[in-house]
DNA sequence: AGAAATTAGTTGACTAATCAATTAATCTGG
DNA sequence: CCAGATTAATTGATTAGTCAACTAATTTCT
């Protein structure tokens, strides 16, 4: 394997320095690197979904999802409240004190954003996107494939 | 945050369910999520290298090298040989058993390129490769950056 | 309606990875 | 030359994430 040649090697190398910024960005407030996604989600993409759904659409486990969310509801960050029309689910929402740092908390993402393509055009950025959704979808299909076919 | 806009959202999720995709295929020779990169350098790339510059190449704490390396010794993968002239520095080998593999374990790599890039052009991969690299240094610079400001 | 299967969430046990502290070897400056 | 600083590897403690087993609620099927 010739070095940089690699995509999943570009694609690791480039998730563990970005995860190693947002961990420092992110400490301040006290959520950890286990957290920050789901956080993300709910904040910035809208609350009220089940751990269910937060499971599947951050591709984890929901034993960990169970754990994280406990996690920001100690902190303050979240509550869960009891789906009126099923009991298993319970809904998790943003608090006051989640709301209040809305801006400055994206703003981390935002500034990830333009750290990871600095020097790129706005059409590479566009372009970048696009390959990588593409990529994402790629491997998604295939793996759920492989587990449909193995039943 | 809009859905399918964030870089490190693709990022992400392409690297964790690539990482479904790998677990799965390396578990039948007994490697583990935390090995498979190691050995992939160790085995693709050159061995020989000490477990300090396996950590930098992998972006990854030597704590977790030094298990990771240590693993792979007890599945009889790798071994490790104190360098003559630094005495602190142990280099690592790849074993017969792990040449022996060698194409059927290079071919799980260059499947998951194909599935990753399935239905891009020749042009579109290589145009994926360099953008991702750029985003890679990108950050990289940066985090090193800041840490080196901080001292 | 009620048994069987599925779904949502939790907990325990384990692997993956980081951070901090320690040891031993090497390097550097006076 | 040798004292102090740096480097490589290891270990312990902690957080992140997976997998399996379990409970409770819901859905499905007859």
């Amino acid at each position: 394997m010739e070095k940089r040649k690699s995509l999943i090697k570009a694609i690791l190398d480039t998730y563990r320095i970005s995860l190693a910024y947002i961990g420092e960005s992110i400490s301040k407030y006290g959520i950890g690197r286990g957290q920050w996604y789901f956080f993300n989600r709910l904040l910035l993409s809208g609350d009220g979904i089940s751990q269910e759904q937060l499971s599947e659409e951050m591709v984890v486990d929901s034993a960990h999802t169970a754990r994280a969310v406990k996690k920001l509801e100690e902190d303050g960050y979240v509550f869960r409240k009891a789906d009126p029309g099923d009991g298993r689910r319970k809904k998790v929402y943003v608090t006051e004190k989640a709301v209040a740092i809305r801006e400055e908390y994206h703003q981390i993402y935002k500034e990830l954003n333009n750290i990871l393509t600095a020097g790129f055009t706005p059409e590479e950025v566009e372009l970048t996107r696009q390959l990588l959704y593409r990529m994402r979808d790629n491997i998604d299909i295939y793996v759920k494939t492989r587990i449909k076919d193995s039943q």
